[in-house]
DNA sequence: CAGGATCCAAGCAGATACTG
DNA sequence: CAGTATCTGCTTGGATCCTG
């Protein structure tokens, strides 16, 4: 909705990138190792293409990765974290540490029906 | 899209709470003092009910904040964090300090078009 | 005051088909 | 392989009206 830094300042910085469902994803999946396109989109469930670059787009513009194309016979482009997306480990850790202590209480649509696995 | 528990385990499970620009704009009012809704909605840049109180009660579901009514003549409802939304102070920290040590570089939609504030 | 109920509009994600 | 283009449908957010 577009507010103009009102209220919590830079509330709204962070809000852009943290909050999103596929951000957060991406992230965590790049996190350990480079991927290429296919890898990855292969290890987020067969997210659809458009969904994946979409995001992978925004978050390039984000500088929080880093798109490396390399001009070969089968196209292979690969993406990895920049410096810039490596400084979110302490977020995405404390992110886990805290889902960690903290698991859900709900399933949002099917009432905990005796999913408490992971 | 409901994905199943499949790839990175636990990040769906906080995906659902940190996924979220309003939760995490909730979660940062709520921070420093217990808000009634109108309160916390006026800072909130005038959010419309809906949308605010969808999303109350969706953080309410995974006990992040309490909502307390108060039986009196003009009704009164207060919205604070419970003890397992203050332990996400770690996640805010972590990401309030990573916003200010990396600012946004662009403006998503009005490419960067001289709007270097905040 | 603090919403619930509706309806509508915009945004997002998915499916499909097509390229360099 | 790694996308882009397009169309469609669900999900969100917003506006408005109404109520305990």
């Amino acid at each position: 909705m577009k507010s103009e830094k009102e209220s919590k300042c830079n509330v709204d910085e962070y809000v852009e990138v943290f909050g999103s469902k596929w951000n957060l994803i991406i992230i965590s999946h790049l996190w350990e190792n480079t991927l290429r396109y296919t890898e990855l989109q292969k290890r987020m469930n067969g997210i659809n293409a458009k969904t994946i670059t979409t995001h992978l787009r925004k978050l390039e513009e984000h500088a929080i990765i880093e798109r490396k194309v390399y001009a070969e016979v089968p196209p292979r482009v690969e993406y990895s974290l920049t410096e810039r997306g490596k400084a979110l480990l302490p977020v995405l850790g404390a992110m886990s540490e805290w889902s960690k202590k903290n698991p859900l209480l709900k399933m949002t649509d099917s009432e905990a029906n005796g999913k408490t696995e992971i």
